[in-house]
DNA sequence: TTAAAAGTACGAAAATAATCGTACATTAAT
DNA sequence: ATTAATGTACGATTATTTTCGTACTTTTAA
């Protein structure tokens, strides 16, 4: 049974640089970083090293400026984030979380058109 | 522009009390926390203390034990949560959450009848 | 009427998360 | 060859969250 190790939020930023764009260096996220907030280098560099020693990063240190990946696919990520997040907050209620989400985020008919065809698909199983 | 706090894990757990239960004694929340895990007592109470000075819950101390209550209703709170809980972990994109919700949980006939119907209304507005 | 029980107040410790400074090593440019 | 630029390592600091001990007060029951 592996653990899941949640990311934590500033964490998560990083992650999503990484799904985003491959391997990268630590100077190339914390550059992403910066477009957002100030990071000093230093700490993106930490922030990384610790994620790489609970598990959430590979590293490949055979060139002097590491590259690092992330470990776990973002749909895992955020499917297992979805779960814990109904837990603590939906009381376990998918469903509500659905309610909610779909009432109170526009969506295109295209979008609603792909959710139909979804729950067709699970009405007949 | 009223300010959201944001209630952390902990705190939630007695939101959801305070929200099934209506005003409530710090004994009361304590027990119904102690049914999940150990906590102490004045943990729990100074946990409530704390979510008074943050102006998430209101407090009658009129009688010695003092009755705390939650400011801000369920599904407004769980509103905020979730939004905060797209941008960060689904990047904004709360359709794609709402699929991988709708994915992996199971969902009866008649949830899914209801989902249904919330769509056609957005589709015809 | 006094001792146990039940309550609040509040400082502080423990755990976790986030940030950064400083030391040191390697590479690149002058 | 020196110096500036760029990199890692890692301890320490700050902020936040969670937990609890101790002091003190009020109520209740023996």
């Amino acid at each position: 049974m592996s653990e899941f190790i949640k990311p934590t939020e500033a964490e998560l930023e990083i992650l999503h640089i990484l799904w985003s764009n491959g391997p990268s260096s630590v100077r190339f996220v914390n550059e992403k970083l910066c477009e957002n907030r100030e990071v000093g280098y230093t700490t993106s560099l930490k922030m990384m090293q610790v994620m790489h020693d609970k598990g959430l990063l590979s590293r490949d240190d055979s060139s002097r400026s590491h590259v690092y990946e992330a470990i776990y696919r973002q749909e895992e990520t955020q499917q297992k984030l979805l779960n814990q997040f109904v837990n603590t907050t939906f009381k376990g209620s998918a469903m509500q979380l659905v309610m909610q989400a779909l009432g109170n985020h526009a969506a295109s008919n295209d979008e609603l058109a792909e959710i139909k065809a979804l729950i067709e698909k699970m009405e007949n199983k």
